[in-house]
DNA sequence: AGCCAGGCAAGTG
DNA sequence: CACTTGCATGGC
């Protein structure tokens, strides 16, 4: 076993673990002491309560928690690149909010989860998962993503107990679109299904939009089927680095709606344009990020 | 019972 | 291009 320490003076800005990771933006980590997911944050002063999160990239086991003054991790190999990639610790926040707009929603979601990062998470698994995320609970679709990686990942064992990958495109692929229903998967069945065979055929991969502008990225996505407008901002904030994307859900619909109605430009395009400009531009995602879980967990 | 959940595809006008 | 409709499932 591998294990090691990532102290938390050398992540600029630090890291809420808990909000980072549950806050709906990746659903490939889990938490290990079961489907609590409700959103609850537990506080650095009874950290010994803090849970270990898992993940399995590259069928490596990685499991990491937080303790007052560091990341702790253990894994099957060195994981201490993975996870300064994956939770994009080399992110510097106070530097990236520095110029972040003077609003008030701004203010006091920033405020109340100091340390929450976007993530960097794998491209076919971020695309399944969020073609499984339309119109549902953040908590329905950890269920089905680890069910998806249950019946058709494969098995890791790990200091006893076992982990299962997400399933590789040819893997979901080989299953059927009456299978994935049966797991939960209801209409987004046939969508998963096929994007994974578009993805396993090599028809097209989403590391394909990576270097295109934007919006170039976002229409290129929305290729996929299941894909639309806001499962692409997902793909391109929450995978491909976009810090600029602000997925158009209905909660900021609603926000739209609420404080910014000048916004509301009739087509996604245009909104979405307006509310980045709003949201500060560059890093209106990671802005956004801050405001949907603030608004969600409210 | 009815409404809603990090929407999308397919079909019209 | 804008607009409408159907769509699975589960929790409240």
């Amino acid at each position: 076993m591998h294990s090691g320490r990532i102290p938390l003076a050398d992540v600029a800005g630090g890291i809420d673990l808990a909000a980072t990771l549950e806050s709906g933006q990746s659903y490939l980590w889990r938490r290990e002491d079961g489907d609590a997911y409700a959103g609850a944050v537990t506080s650095d002063a009874d950290f010994e309560t803090h849970p270990w999160y898992y993940a399995v990239p590259d069928g490596e086991v990685v499991r990491v928690r937080k303790t007052p003054d560091a990341l702790v991790w253990e894994s099957t190999t060195d994981a201490h690149d993975r996870l300064v990639d994956r939770l994009r610790l080399d992110d510097d926040l106070p530097a990236i909010f520095a110029d972040a707009p003077a609003l008030e929603l701004v203010d006091d979601a920033l405020e109340a989860f100091e340390g929450l990062r976007l993530v960097r998470d794998p491209a076919f698994g971020c695309l399944i998962s969020f073609i499984c995320s339309t119109q549902m609970r953040v908590e329905r679709i950890h269920e089905m993503v680890s069910n998806l990686a249950r019946e058709y990942g494969d098995a890791v064992q790990f200091q006893g107990e076992t982990y299962h990958t997400f399933p590789t495109p040819p893997q979901l692929a080989a299953t059927t679109e009456g299978a994935l229903r049966d797991l939960g998967l209801g209409y987004r069945a046939p969508y998963v299904h096929r994007t994974a065979e578009m993805v396993a055929d090599g028809d097209a991969h989403p590391d394909d939009a990576r270097g295109l502008a934007y919006e170039d990225a976002r229409d290129e996505l929305t290729g996929f089927v299941g894909v639309g407008d806001k499962v692409a901002d997902c793909i391109l904030l929450f995978s491909l680095g976009y810090l600029e994307a602000i997925p158009l859900d209905t909660w900021m619909q609603t926000v739209v709606a609420d404080h910014y109605p000048e916004c509301e430009k009739g087509s996604y395009a245009e909104t979405s344009r307006a509310l980045r400009a709003t949201f500060g531009g560059e890093y209106a995602g990671y802005v956004q990020t801050y405001v949907f879980h603030h608004l969600r967990t409210a």
